[in-house]
RNA sequence: GCGGGCAUAGCUUAGCUGGUAGAGCAGGGGACUCUUAAUCCCAAGGUCGAAGGUUCGAAUCCUUCUGCCCGCACCA
């Protein structure tokens, strides 16, 4: 490399005071007023620059936090102010200096020596309208990031938000564990999974739709308080509410049932929203809603007879009643529509739109839930319920079904469907009912969509408003 | 998967019933030593998403394709 070429791309710059520092030291300075001892280096993204003649003023990007500095001539002498001046947006620069507040009272690191670290060949997006299409910004989140501070903070809520999730569950005694993602059957959930194939072994996989089955072998196996929070994959469309991949919170706790399991939730859900939004009232779709507990429960029999005049056992007992009844409600059904999904309809279309104030909709029909436990009180209803805030399922959970003959029994039941061309439905995972016959310990299970609930907290419409890099079709290049 | 909408410069956009594209910001040159959407002057930047078609003439009308957005279906 020649002597005197200029470096655009320096190796480091260290040790640094964050902007963050400077303003929480030097806020309350005068206008006007340099800040004793003050010497600091500062770094980040050059985002605006007014050049006044010998005089430059350079708006710095500093993560999340702006600061402004000021160079002139007269401290930096011709040669090395001209450089200065010249500048692009986009660039990141790196400046010894010292804080002093402008007079009007706009807070500042007067440039002493400057380097630049790196150099932006390529136009940052427009300042005052920032980015707006929405394809570069999902395509382009980099970019998105450093034009729209909003969706920064929004996507940082999100990390805070897991982060808390992870320490409240840890202080209550769960353990974090790793389970598979790439699994010789796809279980624990009715859904289309991605399926892939590994070379070595000669044999195809599926990315997990859940990860309900292994966390409970691990109940088995003596975890008697776990969590995993991590992705699954559903091979479905995309939609304002889904994709493809998405973050899945599920916990096995031992020894409880789907009450403790409620309380958890009620508890929980406030505590986050507290500690990440500082507040457990939250807005949707223009209603407050407190998050605080007790949450009411309300057994599914109870929604059907409210909203659709029929109870549970007479849509078990007549279909074509309880589908009249739909469609008097201007609810489509399909054909091929059995109890189980005339059912669901009823709940998405007609029950959950009533339930702002959260909920649990408690105690569902078997045929819905072939890993749940039977309910004590009726053998045609299992112990399952699910947290509805804003009309939106923000969660499912239940007393874990623990006796491997039922389980078999559940199994075959949804091998029927599947052989009867129900692609979706569960396979008899024989493993899994080998650990079951070694004894799990009577449990209660809770997953919850941690996308969902972060759109719920922040109250966006877009699952895509959540998620750093949301699922696109791929550009030309990579195709 | 089906239906509707959108696609103009790096970004944000104007362009009416068809007459051959205009601006702001960014980038280039110049002036200016406390500005903060700095200001002022100058110059440059567009195969109007792609391919066909209608027309003397298409950013504009028609067809197909691509991508995105929004509904619906499936699902969390």
């Amino acid at each position: 490399m020649m002597a005197d070429e200029p470096v655009l791309y320096a190796r480091r710059f260290w040790p640094r005071t964050a902007v963050g520092e400077i303003r929480a030291q030097y806020g309350d300075l005068e206008a006007g007023e340099n800040a004793e001892g003050s010497e600091c280096r500062v770094a980040g993204r050059v985002m605006s620059r007014r050049e006044h003649g010998k005089a430059t003023f350079i708006t710095l990007r500093d993560g999340w936090d702006d600061i402004q500095l000021f160079a002139n001539v007269n401290a930096l002498g011709d040669e090395v102010y001209r450089e200065f001046t010249r500048l692009d947006i986009g660039d990141i620069v790196g400046v010894d200096g010292y804080v002093f507040k402008t007079r009007r009272g706009e807070l500042s690191v007067f440039v002493e020596k400057w380097v630049l670290l790196s150099k932006s060949v390529r136009p940052l997006p427009e300042k005052w309208h920032g980015l707006q299409d929405r394809e570069t910004r999902y395509r382009q989140r980099y970019a998105d990031l450093i034009a729209n501070p909003e969706v920064a903070a929004q996507l940082k809520t999100r990390c805070a938000f897991v982060s808390a999730m992870r320490r409240y569950l840890e202080g209550q005694g769960f353990i974090e564990v790793e389970t598979p993602i790439l699994q010789p059957l796809h279980g624990g959930a009715i859904a289309k999974p991605f399926v892939t194939h590994h070379k070595a072994l000669d044999t195809d996989l599926y990315l997990r739709i859940a990860p309900e089955l292994y966390l409970k072998r691990l109940l088995v196996g003596g975890f008697d308080r776990v969590f995993e929070i991590g992705k699954n994959f559903r091979n479905e469309g995309i939609s304002l509410v889904h994709n493809p991949e998405f973050t899945m919170m599920e916990l096995y706790w031992a020894y409880v049932d789907y009450n403790e399991i409620m309380e958890l939730v009620e508890q929980m859900i406030p505590a986050l929203a507290q500690e990440v939004l500082g507040t457990t009232v939250i807005t949707v779709d223009e209603n407050e809603i407190e998050l605080a507990a007790p949450w009411p429960r309300v057994t599914i029999d109870e929604l059907l007879r409210e909203n659709l005049d029929l109870s549970l056992a007479e849509m078990r007992a007549n279909n074509g009643a309880g589908r009249r009844a739909l469609e008097e409600r201007r609810v489509q059904t399909e054909p091929e529509d059995d109890f189980a999904a005339l059912v669901d309809r009823a709940l998405k279309h007609l029950a959950w739109p009533t339930l702002v104030s959260p909920t649990f909709a408690i105690d569902y029909p078997l045929e819905l839930s072939p890993l749940a436990k039977r309910h004590p009180d009726d053998p045609q209803l299992v112990e399952r319920f699910q947290p509805i805030i804003a009309g939106r399922e923000i969660g499912n959970a239940f007393s874990e079904l623990n006796d491997p003959a039922d389980q078999r029994g559940r199994f075959e039941e949804q091998a029927e469907k599947k052989a009867q061309g129900d692609e979706e439905a569960h396979v008899v995972d024989e493993d899994y009912l080998r650990a079951l016959e070694y004894g799990m310990p009577p449990a209660g299970g809770l997953g919850i969509g941690i996308d969902r609930l972060v759109m719920l907290f922040l109250g966006v419409d877009s699952i895509r408003d959540v998620i750093l890099f949301p699922q696109l079709r791929p550009e030309e290049f990579f195709r």
